[in-house]
DNA sequence: GTCTATACAACGATAGAC
DNA sequence: GTCTATCGTTGTATAGAC
């Protein structure tokens, strides 16, 4: 009769996320999480070693994405169709997880996490604009690349935009981002 | 001898934006704060009520300045010239203020300080976007006008581009700002 | 006015009993 | 798996020395 195992982890880090939307993640005292569960401090102890680990398992998802992301882009040669995949891609990834996005970016302790999970490995950060304009862009194109994801990112987890439904906010930001790089605008969807 | 006024106030905000800029709002205690400038954790709190206030102070400056564009941008009654204006202060707001802007936009500490400073007059979260695409615009020149505000601030402040000298650096958010918009290419340089 | 000394509740974290 | 008890540190607060 004992919970499903992983049950309370999951329950545990659903809870994490509400209380970082709401309070930031180091307005999150674990004691508050315990006490939405009906728990105590030491019990979510049990489950996670440190508050920081709640943090990197709650990021852990939406990351491991990019990095598919990536990975799959570095397989395409061609600058142009690449350029469209991670476009449509990373815009996706950020309207599908807005809320996270929200916290993610707006909180040092997650992007502390961040550089965490991506242990060591060439930086997500540095990947990404080099699969947008290419790896010896000059410094135009690579200044245009960062405004684009940042604003991007940034864009779609913005309050002001929350009350847009997903497909239209997807549909302005893939124009946005394609805007910024300088790549005609698309009449077809294309089918991920 | 004793200090010039307002001289110990002035060192301890420097010494603030030092230390948050290397361990961000959160992970600077006033502990190390006040071990910084060699005096006790309750000398700090002489000069400041609260870690808020510290955090509210070291942000001040660029915010009234940022202010006192939305305030003079709203006298210029044609949008285009509206626009560019912004667009130029923004930019050169950015630009001169990146260390601080750095930590602005990553910290939520940093965040709820400028809620609280901004005191209850409309947003300047909202103000902005209607100065560079009206306040009535499409859903896709709303979105546009928040990708380019937020890619300009973060990229702005974005390590990858710290070794950027602020000429070079100004000129290429400006021109990636303007293609957001949706505006042309400038060829002249104003006069500030 | 400017500081030191001291105290306090709440925090993240650990050890060990049930 | 969950608990109690405890640790050092944090932000905050007050009393009083110079």
């Amino acid at each position: 009769m004992t919970a499903v195992k992983g049950e309370t982890r999951t329950r545990l880090l659903d809870t994490a996320l509400g209380l970082f939307t709401v309070h930031g993640v180091e307005g999150t005292s674990l004691q508050m999480i315990a006490d939405a569960l009906g728990v105590t401090k030491a019990a979510v102890y049990y489950h996670f070693r440190t508050k920081d680990e709640i943090t990197e398992a709650v990021a852990q998802p939406a990351l491991d994405e990019l990095v598919a992301l990536l990975d799959h882009a570095a397989t395409i040669n061609r600058p142009g169709p690449r350029a469209d995949y991670v476009i449509d891609g990373f815009v996706d990834l950020v309207v599908r997880n807005r809320v996270l996005v929200a916290v993610l970016c707006s909180d040092p302790g997650i992007i502390r996490a961040i550089d965490r999970i991506l242990h060591g490995e060439e930086s997500v950060m540095t990947r990404l604009p080099a699969m947008l304009v290419g790896p010896d862009a000059d410094e135009g194109a690579q200044v245009s690349s960062h405004v684009a994801l940042a604003g991007i990112a940034m864009a779609g987890g913005s309050p002001a935009l929350a009350a847009m439904d997903d497909e239209t906010l997807r549909r302005h930001l893939v124009d946005a981002m394609r805007r910024q790089l300088g790549r005609p605008r698309r009449r077809d969807t294309p089918t991920p």
